[in-house]
DNA sequence: GACCTGACGCCCC
DNA sequence: AGGGGCGCCAGGT
């Protein structure tokens, strides 16, 4: 019963910090990219790893969530293997004009996106 | 409960 | 300068 409460909780927190990731990523612009660690850094809880933990669990929303637009720091596609088939996230980006060279963004520098850049207006 | 393993990243050598 | 160590935090075994 106390249990229960505690762990009813748990869910609503791990919920809403879904939801709180799931509300950054979908704010990156279209053609850019950002990293687990900035969205973790924005957000100011939980880690680069609860990011990637989080967009694991995205495919139900995977239509409103631009997943494909988060990378790692290097700027590689570690989460590609994760889509419906491996090359899709690749395809995504390159649609969206992004070059990618062996799972790996070309000049992430330049297409880098810090959720920070939504409050410099 | 220890131990491992992640869609990670900083620090240190 | 780049690779390994280790912290991160949740889940599974």
């Amino acid at each position: 019963m106390a249990l229960k409460k505690k762990e009813e909780v748990k869910e609503y927190k791990k919920d809403h910090y879904f939801q709180r990731v799931y509300d950054v990523t979908s704010l990156v612009p279209y053609g850019r990219v950002t990293t687990y660690g900035a969205i973790a850094d924005f957000l100011g809880l939980g880690s680069a790893r609860m990011v990637g933990w989080a967009l694991n669990h995205c495919h139900a929303q995977d239509h409103i969530v631009p997943a494909h637009r988060v990378v790692n720091r290097k700027g590689e596609l570690s989460g590609r293997l994760h889509f419906q088939t491996p090359t899709l996230m690749q395809e995504r980006l390159e649609q969206e004009g992004i070059v990618i060279e062996n799972n790996i963004v070309f000049k992430i520098n330049e297409k880098f996106w810090h959720p920070r850049e939504l409050e410099e207006y």
